[in-house]
DNA sequence: ATTAACTTTCAATATTTATTGAAATTACTA
DNA sequence: TAGTAATTTCAATAAATATTGAAAGTTAAT
C-alpha cells in the first residue's frame, strides 16, 4: 500500500531563493542592506567564486549596486576577490564561516552606534542647573544608562574579538 | 591664585537636549523609530507624568506622532497611562528602569526578526536535487546558518525573560 | 443631550536609505 | 599604445520608512 508525502520536498533553485530571500531580509534589520546580505549570501552558497555578472544576473541588481556592497564586504574582510591569469574579470568568495560576518557586525555596530552614545553620556555627566530635583534625576538616569551602554560595549567587543565558540559556551553554562 | 575652568559646565537644558537627542539616534539604529526613542527618553527623564501636548512641545514632534509611539510604548508595556479626576487629559510615565526597554527590544526583535528566519531555515532544510554538490554546500551552509540563528535566538529569549543583572553577571565572569 | 476638550486615525507628505545606469576610468592583451 | 573589456563613481531615481495635520471619533462635565 502507498502512503501519501505529506510534504513537499524542495528542490535546490527553490531553497536556494528562499534562503537568499530570508537572509536578505534578516540583513536589512542588522545594519547590513539587502543587496549586500544577498550577495554574502549567494557566495556563502557558491561552490566556486563568481563574478560581478554572475551576481548581477542571480540577484538581479545592478552594476553599481554589485559592485558598491562588493567592496563593502571586502572592506569587513569578509568577502576576498580573486584574479585569474589571461583573465580581466575579478572572481569573488566568502569563507563559509558565519562567525566571521557575526564579528564584523558587531565590530561594526559597536562603532557606528555605541561608541557615539557613550560620548554624549559622558559629556552630559557633568550637568547642573538651576532646578535641583530635575538635574538629580537626569544624573541618575544618564548614569544608569551609561553603565548599561558600557556593558553592552563591552560584550560587543568581546565578541568581535575572540573565537566563535566562547559566546556561546558561556551561554551554555548559564 | 586663580584658576581656568577647562571644561564647560553644561547646563541641564543643552544637557537634555543632547541625551534626548543621542538616544533617538541610537533607536533608530536599534529597531525603534527616533519619535518613539526620544518620547521615552523625555519620560524617563521627567520628574512627574507629561501630558501629550507638552510631549508635542518638548519634542517639536506632531500630535498623530506622539500618539502613535505612546500607544507603541503603552503596547510593549514600558509607559502607563494615568488619568486625573475632573481632567479629560492623560498623563504619561515609564518607569526608571532601563532593562525594561532593553528586555522589550529583546523580546520584540526575536519575535520581528529571528522567529521567520528560524522558520525558513528549518523548511529550506529538506532540500534534494540534480546538482549533489551544490546540495551539500547548501545543506551545509543552512544548518550552520540555523544552529547559529537558533542559539542566537534563545540567548535573546533568555534575556528577555530573566531579571537585569543575570546576563551581566554571566559577562563578568568570563 | 450638548458641548468642548481631548484622542485617534490615516491619506498625504517628507525624510531617509538603497539602487540604478550611464559616463569616466582603469587594466589587460595584442 | 591602441583597443577593449572590465570596474568604479555618483547624480538621478526609486523604495522604504517616518511624520504630519486635519477630520472623525470619544469622553466627561454640565
Amino acid at each position: 500500500m502507498k502512503t501519501f508525502t505529506l510534504f513537499w520536498r524542495m528542490q535546490y533553485p527553490e531553497a536556494k531563493h528562499a534562503f537568499i530571500h530570508a537572509w536578505g531580509t534578516l540583513g536589512t534589520s542588522w545594519g547590513i542592506n539587502k543587496a549586500m546580505a544577498q550577495i554574502h549570501a549567494l557566495l556563502l552558497l557558491a561552490t566556486e567564486p563568481l563574478t560581478t555578472e554572475e551576481i548581477m544576473k542571480e540577484l538581479r541588481i545592478s552594476r553599481g549596486n554589485a559592485n558598491m556592497n562588493l567592496r563593502a564586504l571586502m572592506e569587513w574582510g569578509i568577502v576576498k576577490k580573486e584574479h585569474r591569469k589571461g583573465e580581466r574579470k575579478e572572481y569573488f568568495s566568502t569563507g563559509k564561516d558565519i562567525s566571521d560576518l557575526a564579528r564584523q557586525i558587531a565590530r561594526e555596530r559597536k562603532r557606528r552606534e555605541l561608541d557615539p552614545i557613550i560620548k554624549v553620556l559622558e559629556e552630559v555627566q557633568s550637568v547642573s542647573g538651576e532646578n535641583r530635583k530635575a538635574v538629580n534625576e537626569f544624573k541618575k538616569v544618564s548614569a544608569d544608562l551609561l553603565s548599561y551602554t558600557q556593558k553592552a560595549e563591552s560584550l560587543l567587543s568581546k565578541f568581535a574579538a575572540t573565537d566563535q565558540n566562547w559566546f556561546f559556551r558561556l551561554l551554555t553554562k548559564a
